[in-house]
DNA sequence: GCATAATAGTTACATTTGCAACTATATTCA
DNA sequence: TGAATATAGTTGCAAATGTAACTATTATGC
């Protein structure tokens, strides 16, 4: 039985990776160059354009980044004059986040610069491929849920 | 036309970052705890123990980092003795690099670890699936390969 | 053959990030 | 109730990373 040799070049995590940072650098270029806001603050704006009124941790969950950098995020787009926040008055210990009319005005401009890229991206993959790449995610995805439980 | 809306846990670029973040965590801390070893170092363990007496910057090339981290890298691993760094005669800006005999004893390690994450991680996908998605991964870097010429 | 430009690699500095410890508020249950 | 525990969010500190500037060496063009 012959042993693969590991070819990096091969490699799937190492794969993922480069394919990974070159897809978020350039679009990530994008709006830094135009907005000033990074990876993070970007996507505290797409959560709260969507669903307005979260909480710092509900937005941490749903972006898959931790508390900390929701926090440092938060702040930074507060200090910005793009974001909302308001103390929750049953639990003190909350704010209610929201996009202030600033930062709708900007995320209306970054979501279809965002989406454009994504289209533009996925003209290299037919609707067939499109669709396995998705679904091929969720199973990694699940995977690692999986992996991650079993800890 | 209706417009679809930015749904970040939709949006190719987060769940790919997501995707990737963990997968490339989930590995590396296996080594990191057991070696010390970051994921740059790794890196470059895994290139020179395939091509041994590459230079730093064909090393850099192989493994997508760029020159410095590479250079932070080579120097951490030759601290910790698992590399050593030879002048090359004929160009003295250059060096070769070798994994060291412990350099080597690590990679005979780490490399069917990283191996058997990778197969773990592949058994939620058929193998039709695993080649889809390399063709998946191979079409979207030739696109920011184009997007990157273009600027 | 010498001034200029290119290349290999390193260093310095500023930014980002992640973990752990912390504050403040809320919940639990004896 | 009130002591122990949990949760929301922030802050401090150390490590990782990227960009630009730098040194040393080699290549190029006039």
């Amino acid at each position: 039985m012959a042993k693969a040799p590991l070819a990096l070049e091969r490699f799937l995590p190492y794969r993922l990776s480069v394919l990974t940072n070159r897809v978020s650098g350039a679009l990530s270029r994008h709006y830094a160059d135009r907005f000033g806001i990074g990876i993070p603050e970007w996507r505290v704006i797409a959560i709260l354009g969507r669903y307005a009124g979260l909480s710092a941790n509900q937005v941490a969950e749903r972006s898959a980044m931790d508390k900390v950098t929701v926090s440092r995020a938060v702040a930074a787009l507060e200090a910005k004059g793009l974001l909302d926040r308001e103390r929750d008055d049953g639990d003190k210990r909350k704010s209610r986040l929201t996009l202030s009319g600033q930062g709708q005005k900007v995320y209306a401009e970054i979501a279809p610069l965002a989406l454009g890229f994504e289209r533009e991206l996925l003209t290299v993959l037919s609707a067939e491929e499109a669709g396995q790449l998705d679904r091929i995610i969720d199973k990694l995805n699940a995977k690692m849920d999986e992996l991650a439980a079993e800890r």
